[in-house]
DNA sequence: AAAATGACCAAATGAGAATATTGGTCAGTC
DNA sequence: GACTGACCAATATTCTCATTTGGTCATTTT
């Protein structure tokens, strides 16, 4: 069997389980049932290892996300599904879950780092597609880049932060309603 | 001289300088020229003494939003300057700015605490502001608590949060440009 | 000879004892 | 009776030393 698949395999295991602190290279291999040795002739080190589970992550996402898009459907009802689907991918999807975590209560800079790349990925996706919607004439013309960003922090505040203030979850229909109202309202032809 | 008001000053000077965690009673008492017993008979404990203070810096800041009203210019305009001192109150008032920096490396509790109560009342300003708007017919009826709980959070988003994935930062027009054409334009009548 | 291995190493981390500081009290001073 | 600062338990910090970790490379396996 493909030994580099393998090794993949056992470290993202690994890294959805215990993070990507607490994963050593000992436990890797081990569990890719390889000699620590042989990580190192297919990865640089654990880094870029860690990163190349990221990347899959992200296509992960990326399909998931495209699941949710109805081309019939209007703008506004894919983005808000496409949002809420990315924000219960974080909560949901073990190794992404645990680098949220990990980011929260140990700061571990690496894991950092890669939870920012991937946002920006999930921005520039939206991006992507607002400027589709607007050449489609379905959206005003916009800084896709600014709404994008907008879209996608706002619907983190209201869902991740949200709680943090006050005592009842908000539901998902109140922040469907919201958008319709406020931005989407606004972004409309 | 009034030893309450000493003490107050000397706890705000110290708070302001090394934050929460770093000041100790011992210094408050040795700034404020007062035994460390005194401090303790106006004030219950180290906490209750922070709280005093984070009350004077949310009315010190309502202070500063309101003279960023002008009754004659409309709605849009006066949230995004009352937005925007705000904003730069976090990052320009000493003790605010102190607090945010030891929320984000230090991780004390009761900074966290206080953080979240001065956000609170933020929202819970812009929402009332949001609310008197909507009486004047400036704006369409709306959820005013969700409202201005988005704005508040996509202006830190936008101001504070950019940098962290862009290398520039944002201007404030293109800021103002972007509220102006989503969510505002969405909010009028 | 090419691929795989695991004993090995410097560097980082962790446990935990020893020490110093801190918030808070209260017997005594002024 | 307002005020003080030596005092105390509890927490925090520093220091030490043993363990663990990422990464290497001489040796073994295929």
């Amino acid at each position: 069997m493909d030994r580099r698949q393998e090794i993949l395999e056992a470290a993202s295991k690994s890294f959805s389980l215990f993070g990507y602190k607490a994963t050593t290279m000992d436990q890797v291999a081990k569990i890719a049932n390889v000699g620590k040795g042989t990580i190192y002739t297919f990865f640089e080190n654990k880094e870029i290892l860690f990163q190349e589970i990221v990347v899959k992550l992200i296509l992960e996402m990326k399909l998931a996300a495209e699941q949710e898009i109805e081309t019939s459907r209007p703008f506004q009802e894919n983005a808000h599904n496409v949002l809420m689907k990315i924000l219960q991918f974080r909560e949901v999807h073990q190794l992404y879950a645990k680098l949220v975590e990990e980011e929260k209560e140990l700061r571990t800079p690496t894991v950092q780092t890669m939870l920012i790349r991937i946002e920006k990925e999930i921005v520039s996706y939206i991006s992507e597609k607002i400027n589709i919607a607007v050449d489609k004439k379905e959206l005003c013309p916009c800084d896709s880049e600014l709404v994008a960003f907008l879209l996608f922090k706002s619907y983190i505040g209201l869902v991740a932060d949200w709680g943090e203030t006050h005592d009842s979850e908000l539901s998902e229909e109140r922040i469907a309603a919201l958008f319709r109202d406020t931005i989407f309202k606004g972004l409309l032809p």
